[in-house]
DNA sequence: TACATGTATTGTATTATGCATATATCTCCT
DNA sequence: AGGAGATATATGCATAATACAATACATGTA
């Protein structure tokens, strides 16, 4: 890509960080409000238990700042902490009912959602849109890991 | 496209936004620090002066964070916020020299951090990327208007 | 056993933001 | 011309998400 074309697709990364607020601001399962860092820890215990240091770095954030979402997650019922009995260092953090439920409902609410945005695009470009954003994200991520080595 | 899908780019969507943050978070031409929100401005500010009203609109913000916003890039000079002779209760902000100067700082600094990303991606890749960004930004932005319509 | 290391939590601060309100200005109607 | 209502910005206040530093406790190792 030449400069043009760098300068053009950051700029609609930028507009697109702007306008996502729509997509995942406001999901509310169970009448409870989740924030984006919410949904994602969910979905991210949805197959096994993560320790709260497992968990930030999967959110890409700070341990205390995932211990302080855990909390909240806990008081309200959606997912269990529990200390490792195998290093009590550990807490295992897991989702219970509520929490798959709820985790339900807010795929639900999605696909509603995201569907609606694609509802005036055409097949095609909806593969595009797809894969562009899986190479770019895997791009990102391998930067990332990349810089993380030493 | 099919849940499944839908659920993947959700899925894609979420992780770019997590890691977002390398892209444009630490950017800080003059040795000053500038949030995104205010590179946005500056961006949106080369070519025309803007009320806060106007500004606001294009970075789909309350007038009253804009208005904080503009506070601050006075204070450290990157933009002058004069009074609107021919309607008093507006204000024009625009761009002064150290602003423009910033804002090249940014993209260049910018255009190598993406080009660092892409650096693996082959060239078909980083067009499919650029297009199914706009592609979506697009629809995104097409959602939004019609929903505020009425 | 003492000390270094690893894990989570708590204290504190910052930043970005929105909503409600205040203030200044403009426009239109009578 | 005067006042009612609309519009633009700014300010007061509140909140949410986050990071960094310090702390508490568990574990492994010399």
């Amino acid at each position: 890509m030449n400069q043009e074309e760098v300068l053009e697709l950051r700029y609609n990364v930028q507009k697109f960080i702007r306008l996502f607020g729509l997509l995942e601001q406001n999901v509310t399962p169970c009448g409870f409000h989740l924030s984006p860092s919410q949904v994602f820890s969910l979905q991210e215990l949805e197959d096994k238990s993560l320790t709260i240091g497992e968990l930030a770095e999967r959110l890409f954030l700070e341990r205390s700042t995932v211990s302080r979402l855990v909390d909240i997650l806990v008081k309200n019922d959606f997912v269990n902490r529990v200390s490792n009995e195998d290093n009590r260092r550990e807490v295992l953090v897991s989702l219970n009912e509520k929490g798959r439920r709820s985790l339900q409902q807010v795929r639900e609410q999605s696909i509603q959602y995201y569907q609606s945005i694609l509802g005036d695009v055409s097949e095609d470009d909806q593969h595009q849109i797809l894969k562009g954003f899986t190479l770019f994200t895997n791009a990102l991520s391998n930067k990332r890991s990349k810089s993380n080595e030493f």
